[in-house]
DNA sequence: CGGTTAACGCAAATCAATTGCGTTAAGTAA
DNA sequence: TTACTTAACGCAATTGATTTGCGTTAACCG
């Protein structure tokens, strides 16, 4: 009872996006998955992908959230994935699960879909020995 | 031991700019940072706001979030709020009280300095007879 | 009171995200 | 099956938040 039924017509292209979301580990930006949709031999246009993405989260099949400050998207499941955001070196790790509860956020007439969280902190490499000069590259640079 | 020392060197502005997030009730863009510090007979430039947010954010002074899309930051401190967005109507309401317990989600070395959350779905007002056509403006059209 | 350099202001540049518009094709009813 | 309505699409142009280069100013330290 986890996956709801894809809203609007379904198209070969809004039939991939969801694919390549599904199949991913991770959450995707709306360019990353443009980019999987070319690689994989098509042609479709940037503006349509941002469409999709949008009306798919509109509906609460994805979940949307800022990674590195960029909007990225996946499946809204039970196991969807939280990141920790080193503020310093700006590398990020996933979290072990999620530290909600389903409906513990509630409020008067809310009916809570979905959910992003970040979480921010000095990575165990930065805070080793406080190197600011990086031992072994966390990150790369702009 | 909420509140630590304003990192680097303390300017009128970065001063003006801390205040400016401890009196406000709520998460604040840098544009309006920028806004209120205009307002007050200010010169600064926006990108000095930038500058300073960014600053204040990696030290863990702040907590930076998205909130309809673009980034909103506030004093990190055990009182902050998080909100749930309305995927329908774009609509933002504040939660009450933060779900998530401080050392909750501590990994490997990671040490938590902050976390965003967002919480989405449907608001009341939209789900009160499924009323596509509102009957009061849930909130400014683009 | 000088020297170093973080902060600043300004203008230009980035880049994710959005939008207008003409075209295509999915879903539906005849 | 065919005709019709309109959601999706592609493309090009635009928006708007955020960043950056650079010359200048002023905070902090000795």
């Amino acid at each position: 009872m986890d996956e709801r039924k894809p809203p609007g017509r379904s198209t070969v292209t809004r039939r991939a996006i969801l694919d390549i979301l599904r199949n991913s580990m991770r959450p995707l930006s709306a360019i990353e998955v443009h980019g999987i949709l070319r690689a994989g031999g098509g042609r479709q246009s940037l503006s349509t992908v941002y469409r999709a993405l949008d009306s798919f989260t509109e509906t609460g099949l994805l979940i949307k959230g800022a990674l590195e400050d960029v909007a990225h998207y996946q499946i809204n499941s039970a196991k969807h994935t939280h990141f920790a955001v080193c503020t310093r070196c700006k590398s990020v790790v996933p979290l072990k699960g999620c530290p909600l509860k389903p409906a513990q956020v509630a409020d008067d007439g809310f009916e809570v879909r979905g959910h992003s969280l970040e979480v921010f902190g000095i990575c165990g490499r930065c805070r080793g020995s406080c190197n600011n000069g990086f031992v072994s590259p966390p990150r790369a640079e702009k």
